[in-house]
DNA sequence: GGATGTCTGTGACAAGGTCACAGACAGGGC
DNA sequence: GCCCTGTCTGTGACCTTGTCACAGACATCC
């Protein structure tokens, strides 16, 4: 088993009787799309990511879903600890986003772990806190931002290269919104010169135009 | 200085060198009204709430609110623990809802509790883990359900003795909705027999009924 | 070329948030 | 009692957003 816990960043000085446990532990390989928890699925253990990205999903009981938060190489699933920690069961739905190498810490090794390694409860906290925060401002934004300020800082968000490669739907799933409301404000937003349509793209015009819409509060 | 530990759920079955720590620090009473932290400011330490209840707010720009949780006794004000944690600073505002009385846990003494007492450990990892799952489910509620909805559960949450004690403000604030929102959909509520409306409460006719618009999907 | 599935555009409508007020009620001071 | 003040509630108008029901456009595979 080589080791892959160097590649996860913040278990990198982990002590060495805690490197040794995660190093028994053999990382998958999960194809673009695959599921990796579905609501209602008590969780199997911690989920670290080695590569690729996983996103995480609430759904809607209408079908309709929201990006809770994307998980890139380095992090960790939380979603799935808090069943191991006296939560209730899961209520989103996990997805490769990517291909993904990940390693899941069996509930026996991650609770041991939390045990005797402060250098993993550091990783695990670290990540938790993130999460939080992260959520925090989903709620805010969802809650007192309209869609113009949102979709505008999607855009910047997933911009490679002055153009982001997503269709309407993957839009307002990622601000919590409809696609039909995404087709329109786009649309609004072309005609403004802030940035030109393509099927299955958008390609940023005046990204300045656009921070500053995404700034607006409120 | 008394023993205030046995008093905090899920504390009392910690080791004795924990709590010959946290039997050290003075309990202390806030008035009705008390801001505990701001939004922006770093976290001084780990607040326990022993007796009241302690509400969190999540403020948006243009000053609309929305109840972020509410601490009751036994419960820890896990927000204030980002900032030791990792996270960013502070981005909600906490008040004390009713008289309390709390404890808090000095920055330097939590970091040592964790790093020593499993029970402490779990007492905030399960502290953590249900805020988690208790963002979510606003978060779901909020995104997904229907001002109807939430206000029937909200009013059915609050209820003691068939009656709400609140301003039509507050009820928003809890649901994350307008004053104006709330009003019309109690009139709503009070011209089909659901409650009657008074300055300042709410009395329930027929909770069946609310409970089953509480329940509905979407 | 045609068939199929995905993606995008559009109109109509309902729900909810915002603004601007106008009353209604409570409590205190006189 | 009466006025003043502050809080609470009701209402109409308007805009944004979400939803539904489609129609058209594009891509791919055969």
């Amino acid at each position: 088993m080589t080791g892959w816990v160097e590649a996860a960043a913040g278990l990198d000085r982990i002590e060495d009787a805690a490197r040794r446990r995660l190093d028994r532990l053999a990382p998958v390989t999960l194809d673009r799309g695959t599921a990796l928890f579905h609501p209602g699925e008590a969780a199997k253990g911690f989920v670290v990511v080695l590569a690729g990205r996983i996103e995480v999903f609430l759904t809607g009981p209408s079908g309709r879903d929201i990006l809770l938060y994307s998980v890139e190489a380095g992090g960790s699933c939380v979603q799935t600890t808090l069943g191991l920690l006296g939560g209730e069961d899961y209520s989103g739905e996990a997805v490769a986003a990517t291909e993904v190498r990940a390693v899941l810490i069996p509930r026996a090794d991650f609770l041991a772990l939390m045990d005797t390694s402060p250098a993993f409860r550091g990783f695990v906290f670290t990540a938790f806190a993130q999460r939080m925060q992260g959520m925090l401002h989903l709620l805010e934004r969802v809650a007192f931002q309209r869609v113009e300020s949102r979709l505008a800082a999607a855009l910047l968000d997933r911009a490679e290269a002055g153009e982001v490669r997503a269709t309407h739907q993957e839009l307002a799933t990622a601000i919590g919104s409809a696609r039909e409301v995404v087709s329109r404000r786009l649309d609004a937003f072309a005609r403004s010169g802030l940035v030109a349509t393509e099927r299955g793209s958008v390609i940023l015009r005046d990204p300045g135009g656009l921070a500053r819409l995404a700034a607006v509060q409120d």
